[in-house]
DNA sequence: ACAGAAGCTTA
DNA sequence: GTAAGCTTCTGTT
């Protein structure tokens, strides 16, 4: 081997087994033998050698051999006994193909090398310093974290099946440290697959964080105490011995005494006749054709055996497709591209179902092809789009950006529809692929942003004409932050929402396309690519961004034709335009501003659970007397209920022994410690991993306040939901989650205002059931629990047990939630029976609630939908069903859904008003979060007694005056300078 | 890398 | 018994 050589090893081991989960498990030969493997491995190799023969520019291997682990025994066991001591035996059917595996290598030609009592690794170790001692360069075929120590500047790594390179700044970039370091930060981190220990509580992050203080590990063995933190220190210090043999497990040996020499390794071209033979005795018969092929092997030789095979694969050759003629094909001259006019003046004498069956005949007439769509790149044609679409008064958009956080997206083009098929894409920042260091180059012939933004500014500002978008208030967020104010608009996912919540398909875009036209528009992934080897819509081609963009634009566009029209057709023209539309831009708006998050409190929070989950864990360790994970409901409830043989053991659908948290509490209270400790870990341990760790990821670092994001259109009754992150589940019950709500703080000069409706869905219950005593309840400002338990168990509300209220108050939620008698005797850990009778009870003293919930089943049975008292539809299609537990469920669905719909209606429509009411009183607050029933606000300090009666009022009057409620609605609210304060 | 189960947080 | 979202573990792709 010399200078300019360049040697591949192919990490064998790890091949197989991620070629074997890689495939189909039940590939088999027709004599049954199982070569899913073989055949995944054979097919990579074939590619390696083929990419690496085929590419101009990239790396041919003058020198190539395979590397196998000997046996599972190695010198590292004699160091530590417990190395990969936990791992299981390889599948049953992936034994018999270790074997195969090593003669399809001697069939490709290539050396295949292994040595007993050493890995791999450590071979791969060896000959890449013995290549790099020549002058030769190395790249390794694998993407396994343990060889990543060996990158250099001569060696590389290649991950076959995601095509991606891994060099020095690919391990930095995903480990944090650089090749070198890998070693160390292995050490810290330990492998739970090699069962090498490291040191318990230093994950990679940890780890990177600690090895760029101190440099290396002994520098930091030597000097941990001085870490600041309390846990990781002692951790450190008491694990020093576990982390240095550590180190020594993952160090690769690169002076392995090796059989063979580099020399051993020249390439040489495949032996034809030599891999067919062993291809088509596995039966690959593409493989056995390609190789054929790409080898020119005597086509004699290959066919006289293989015709029977041949036949067979061509058999389904010609055919693809064929069955599956495509949906929507364009008639005979119906030219690709040919725009129909969007709008359709509605004629005199059109119902509101005729203008939908014309407008769906113009959706659908015209086929979606992707070639069809202009790629806008110059000014001038920029400026004629937009006048078409003042011309048409109507315009879909499509915005493409850097990310799917609204708040951090940079914009890289936008697409326009003005009428079907008719749709073009404008590219801003489209830039060269692989950009290696500068990130790739912008391309030429793009319309830079600012010129672009300014010829589309008026038109996406213009009254006359109507914006139409799919999810229209992630565009709104970033088009916002570019100073356009897009209006008026109309939002197809929305009125999807409005028409059919509750149906089983979704409201996304791929779902409405395939629902209303038949057509599957283009995926992302398939234009971006998934997983790591995906890149930025910005790296796509052009003219890719341009199908896909466009496509989606059009496909708006034409949802909208068809959907806008069925909103009049049945009556929920109203539901979208004042509970749906203007919400959009009020959400953008929040989402906007975020709330500011006060770091060090979470980061002090954290600290202080990690201490008291640490010091539950060595009593739970020392209980059990084995060091499990805890965290694992599997390992737990076999020690608890199988080892330990604690009494009351369930078991959950899959069989595993459950351990809730219910389950757990009632063992706790029948003596055993165990359990409560269990049940306090996981307290902690979640609010340490959901909340005080994951908030401040969350920070924007431009605002540096935390924007979360809410779906409008994704519950079933029409509250919102809220992620990333879900601020709607922020703890509040405990003492311990509560402090998480003083982390959320005002600006300093301000203060939180929060203001909750109070038992808005009892309330709801009482005007729509027409229930006598509790409207009397609620308008008396009564306990409502109280009165209900005095009812029901003739008992004064004067010194009344609290257990009975507790029971009266469980059946009142039970109600809302469409009661069953399994419910309730769950909830209060009663037996059925007594449960049942309560119902009964309750049913009698209230026989309005139990004609509420028969009309309501009987309603949706009829209809298959309820509505809320403002007209929202939900639907049930299930509730038809002849499957018991199923009609069951939707009936219990559909009970909650008329009131939970309801509630969410009465804060929409208070959140529609809210900022007008606020800025008629000259206030300067402004809505930060909701949380169903919750409003948040942030406002300066000396306006917030001014600011808490209008708010109060605008939510306490938010039916009005659609509906006239007969049960007042009530608002607490107060101000502070944190959430959990203010709540 | 992803999906589902289990578990836990909220209204 | 209703409605959500997130994390961890586990097994599969």
């Amino acid at each position: 081997m010399k200078k300019g050589d360049h040697l591949f090893l192919v990490d064998g081991s790890g091949y197989i087994f991620r070629a074997y989960h890689a495939l189909p498990p039940l590939t088999r030969k027709s004599d049954g033998l199982p070569v899913g493997a073989v055949s995944g491995f054979c097919n990579m190799l074939w590619k390696l050698m083929l990419d690496a023969r085929n590419t101009d520019v990239g790396i041919v291997p003058t020198h190539f051999a395979v590397i196998f682990d000997y046996s599972s025994k190695t010198f590292r066991n004699d160091l530590y006994p417990e190395y990969k001591a936990n791992r299981s035996a390889p599948p049953e059917d992936l034994i018999p193909q270790f074997g195969l595996i090593r003669q399809a290598t001697r069939a490709f030609n290539l050396p295949c090398i292994e040595m007993e009592g050493f890995e791999a690794d450590d071979l791969i170790a060896t000959y890449c310093r013995l290549a790099c001692e020549a002058g030769g360069d190395t790249t390794i075929i694998s993407s396994d974290k343990d060889l990543m120590q060996l990158v250099g500047d001569t060696v590389g790594m290649y991950d076959p099946m995601k095509d991606r390179q891994i060099g020095i700044p690919e391990v930095i970039e995903k480990w944090g440290v650089p090749p070198e370091k890998m070693v160390d930060l292995q050490a810290l981190t330990g492998d739970s697959v090699d069962n090498v220990p490291g040191v318990p509580g230093i994950g990679p992050k940890t780890a990177a964080q600690l090895l760029e203080q101190f440099g290396d590990l002994d520098t930091l063995l030597a000097r941990a105490g001085e870490i600041k933190q309390d846990k990781r220190r002692e951790s450190i210090i008491a694990n020093t011995d576990k982390a240095r043999i550590s180190r020594q497990l993952v160090t690769l040996k690169n002076d392995v005494p090796v059989a063979e020499g580099l020399d051993d390794f020249v390439l040489h071209a495949p032996d034809g006749p030599k891999l067919i033979g062993f291809l088509k005795t596995m039966e690959f018969t593409s493989l056995t054709r390609r190789v054929a092929e790409a080898t020119s092997t005597e086509a004699g030789d290959v066919q006289a055996v293989a015709v029977a095979v041949e036949r067979a694969d061509n058999a389904h050759g010609p055919d693809v497709g064929a069955g599956a003629p495509a949906r929507g094909a364009v008639e005979p001259g119906q030219a690709n591209g040919a725009a129909l006019s969007a709008t359709d003046a509605p004629k005199q004498g059109d119902t509101p179902s005729l203008l939908s069956a014309l407008r769906l005949e113009r959706a659908t007439t015209g086929k979606i092809d992707t070639a069809a769509y202009h790629c806008i790149r110059d000014i001038e044609t920029l400026k004629a789009w937009v006048a078409e679409a003042r011309e048409a008064g109507i315009a879909a958009f499509d915005v493409r950006a850097t990310s799917s956080d609204p708040m951090q997206a940079e914009l890289i083009g936008m697409a326009i529809a003005t009428a079907p098929g008719r749709a073009g894409y404008v590219p801003f920042a489209h830039k060269s692929g692989n950009g290696d260091l500068l990130g790739g180059g912008t391309l030429e012939n793009q319309i830079p942003l600012r010129e672009a933004l300014a010829v589309l500014k008026p038109l996406l500002e213009d009254k006359s004409v109507l914006k139409i978008a799919q999810n229209l208030k992630y565009d709104l967020v970033i088009m916002s932050r570019y100073g356009i104010d897009v209006a008026p608009f109309d939002d197809t996912m929305l009125i999807s929402y409005v028409l059919d919540a509750g149906t089983p398909h979704g409201h996304g875009m791929d779902a409405l396309a395939e629902k209303w036209l038949g057509h599957t528009p283009l995926q992302l992934k398939d234009v971006t690519g998934s997983g790591k080897s995906s890149v930025g819509f910005d790296q796509v081609d052009i003219d890719r961004a341009t199908a896909h963009a466009a496509e989606d634009a059009d496909v708006t566009l034409r949802l909208w034709l068809v959907l806008k029209p069925r909103l009049a057709a049945k009556g929920l023209v109203s539901v979208y335009e004042r509970l749906e539309r203007p919400l959009v831009p009020v959400l953008a708006r929040m989402e906007q501003r975020g709330i500011s998050v006060d770091r060090q409190i979470l980061s002090r929070l954290s600290g202080e659970l990690a201490q008291g989950a640490a010091r539950l864990e060595e009593e739970i360790y020392q209980l059990i007397g084995e060091r499990i994970n805890i965290g694992s409901p599997k390992q737990l409830g076999d020690i608890l209920f199988g080892r330990m043989g604690l009494p009351g053991g369930s078991k959950t659908k899959t069989g595993q022994w459950s351990t809730s948290a219910q389950l757990l509490e009632d063992l706790a209270a029948e003596g055993h410690e165990l359990p409560r400790k269990i049940v306090d870990w996981r307290q902690l341990t979640k609010l340490k991993s959901t909340y005080t760790d994951a908030l401040p990821g969350f920070v924007n670092p431009d605002s540096k306040r935390v924007h979360t994001s809410y779906a409008l259109a994704a519950t079933t009754t029409g509250r919102l939901s809220s992620s990333d992150p879900n601020l709607q589940n922020i703890p509040v019950r405990t003492a311990e989650g509560r402090k998480i709500r003083t982390a959320f703080i005002a600006d300093k000069g301000n203060k939180l205002v929060s203001a909750d409706y109070s038992q808005i869905e009892l309330r709801v219950l009482a005007h729509v059931a027409e229930i006598p005593q509790l409207r009397q309840a609620f308008a008396d400002g009564a306990d409502i629990h109280a009165i209900t338990a005095s009812e029901m168990f003739n008992v004064p509300v004067e010194g009344m047990p609290s257990e009975i209220r507790r029971r009266a108050k469980a059946i009142n939620f039970g109600i809302i939630y469409g009661i069953s008698a399994f419910g309730l005797a769950n909830q209060l850990s009663i037996p059925r029976e007594e449960a049942s009778n309560y119902i009964k009870k309750y049913f009698e003293r209230f026989p309005g609630i139990r004609d509420y919930i028969e009309e309501t089943k009987a309603y949706a049975r009829e209809h298959g939908f309820v509505e809320t008292i403002f007209g929202r539809r939900i639907h049930y299609p299930d509730i038809r069903s002849s499957n018991p537990s199923l009609r069951a469920f939707n009936e219990r669905a559909s009970i909650n859904a008329r009131l939970q719909g309801t509630a969410a209606d009465i804060i929409r429509r208070a959140m529609v008003r809210m900022e007008e009411a606020l800025d008629e009183a000259k206030l300067s607050a402004r809505m930060l979060l909701q949380v169903h029933d919750e409003l948040i606000f942030e406002t300066v300090e000396g306006e917030v007694e001014a600011t808490i009666p209008v708010v109060r009022h605008v939510m306490e009057n938010a039916a009005m005056p659609a509906v006239s409620m007969s049960v007042p609605l009530h608002v607490d609210a107060r101000a502070a300078n944190n959430w959990d304060e203010a709540h």
